[in-house]
RNA sequence: GGUGGGGUACCCAAGCGGCCAAAGGGAACAGACUGUAAAUCUGUCGGCUUCGCCUUCGAAGGUUCGAAUCCUUCCCCCACCA
């Protein structure tokens, strides 16, 4: 299987440029892509991870990755598939969210030369746009690379033309994205000799910017890929859940609850997801595929385990998986989310200090509702005061263990 | 800059002097059923010292016994025109 195979089979290709060109172009050497990540928040989310992996798995094809970390776009703000302006961001705020992004690839990808052959080569290379369009001259940008770009094609792209058509409008600098963008593959294509733009898929116009751009100004062909935008089984964005983002930051998310999102999934997503968010073989996925009924939960814990293990490495994968292991056998556990208090306190304090609920008018409505529970006994009293440690559980999945605080 | 239309709870969206903590829908949450799944049914969905009180309907003032609803000023958004 060639790169291209392997990723189609896989769910990672969307759309592409001339697909046969694209593979051959693959299959021919060792390629330099590049995929753009604009740092607007604080860590990476699992809404990310499908063009990460793509990169990953490349790069283990012997390719090498560029991933540029949008400092410089960011600061613009991307109008595609959005339906409002976005906020401004501060350079502070970027600069720091990109540091952190910086930090999460070095995850999945091979920064440094790993040992032996000729892997230095397909080093990963981390990159802010920052460096190259902060300094830039707006006169000469329009000059250089403005010339190259048709407004009424950009008006007639699918994102432009939806917003324009939902009275949302959009600003002068997010129509300039495009051009940004464009220019970031020109820079790339020149010093790395990058040849191929990844992105999601509804930066395909964007790409295909880029894509245009090399040609016309350099008269060298390109290439592009898309990914799929992936959403769950019931047609939600992935890695979006009721309390927010799904964070690859420990500190955001928990590998607690990074694991508990995984295992959570729908049936319908497993297989889909297994394919997607580890680096399982494809035969081990279709027999978990095969999986029945009940049976899919221990394909939803490889899943679980596997993306954890990717995201906070092999012990948090194994803590969060004994945790949720035992808390849900109605065992404590260490790894599972802990808060420590004074006792005794009442129901309602211990719901809404340990981050359970928001207010203890949810408390009262949870308990109302038959939600609560202490340990394995139902909460019926509001008023109830709780003397020892011991685990608090709001509905059936959510819980957190009361512990004894520091005993001043 | 002109004209017109708007800003209501997480989102969409009713309300247009008291019966409004504010219809309806969606999302979300809980319960039942299950498998820490989906679907379905039921319930909940501003805060609190919870049979009562407090704060919300872009912001600030005002009229009124009483305002999300009327008046004034301001801020913001959108459309058409320029």
């Amino acid at each position: 299987m060639n790169a291209i195979e392997l990723l189609h089979a896989r769910g990672f290709i969307q759309q592409t440029t001339d697909l046969d060109e694209l593979s051959a172009h693959f299959e021919s050497g060792s390629r330099t892509f590049y995929v753009g990540f604009d740092p607007t928040g604080p860590s990476l989310h699992v809404g990310h991870m499908v063009p990460v992996m793509a990169m990953a798995w490349l790069q283990r094809l012997g390719h090498r990755p560029i991933a540029v970390l949008g400092g410089g776009t960011a600061l613009i703000g991307d109008p595609s598939g959005k339906d409002q302006t976005r906020e401004m961001l501060t350079a502070e705020d970027i600069a720091y969210n990109r540091d952190r992004f910086r930090e999460q690839l070095s995850r999945y990808l091979h920064l440094d030369s790993q040992a032996g052959g000729d892997a230095s080569e397909t080093a990963a290379i981390l990159i802010d746009n920052g460096d190259w369009l902060l300094p830039l001259n707006y006169v000469e940008f329009l000059r250089d690379i403005g010339r190259y770009f048709s407004i009424n094609r950009m008006l007639s792209a699918e994102g432009t033309r939806q917003r324009l058509d939902r009275d949302q409008g959009m600003s002068f600098i997010e129509f300039n994205y495009h051009l940004l963008q464009s220019y970031d593959f020109l820079v790339l294509h020149d010093k790395y000799d990058c040849t191929i733009q990844f992105g999601g898929d509804d930066q395909w116009f964007n790409i295909l910017g880029g894509v245009q751009l090399i040609r016309k100004s350099r008269a060298k062909k390109a290439h592009a890929a898309t990914v799929p935008l992936i959403t769950t089984a019931d047609g939600k964005k992935m890695g979006k859940t009721e309390s927010g983002a799904v964070w690859l930051d420990a500190e955001q998310l928990s590998p607690y609850d990074y694991y508990q999102y995984w295992i959570n999934v729908q049936d319908a997503d497993v297989a889909r997801f297994l394919k997607l968010y580890t680096f399982l073989e494809l035969d081990k996925i279709d027999e978990l595929s095969r999986l029945q009924g009940a049976e899919i939960r221990s394909a939803k814990a490889v899943l679980a385990f596997e993306a954890t293990r990717l995201a906070h490495g092999e012990a948090e994968a194994l803590a969060a998986q004994n945790a949720a292991q035992k808390v849900f056998s109605g065992q404590g556990a260490q790894n599972m989310p802990t808060h420590s208090t004074h006792f005794p306190i009442g129901v309602l304090d211990a719901f809404v200090d340990s981050g359970l609920l928001k207010s203890k008018g949810e408390a009262r409505r949870l308990i109302k509702m038959g939600g609560a529970r202490i340990g394995t006994s139902k909460v019926t009293d509001p008023e109830q005061m709780i003397s020892e440690p011991c685990i608090i559980w709001a509905g059936k999945k959510r819980a957190v263990q009361l512990v004894d605080g520091l005993a001043t």
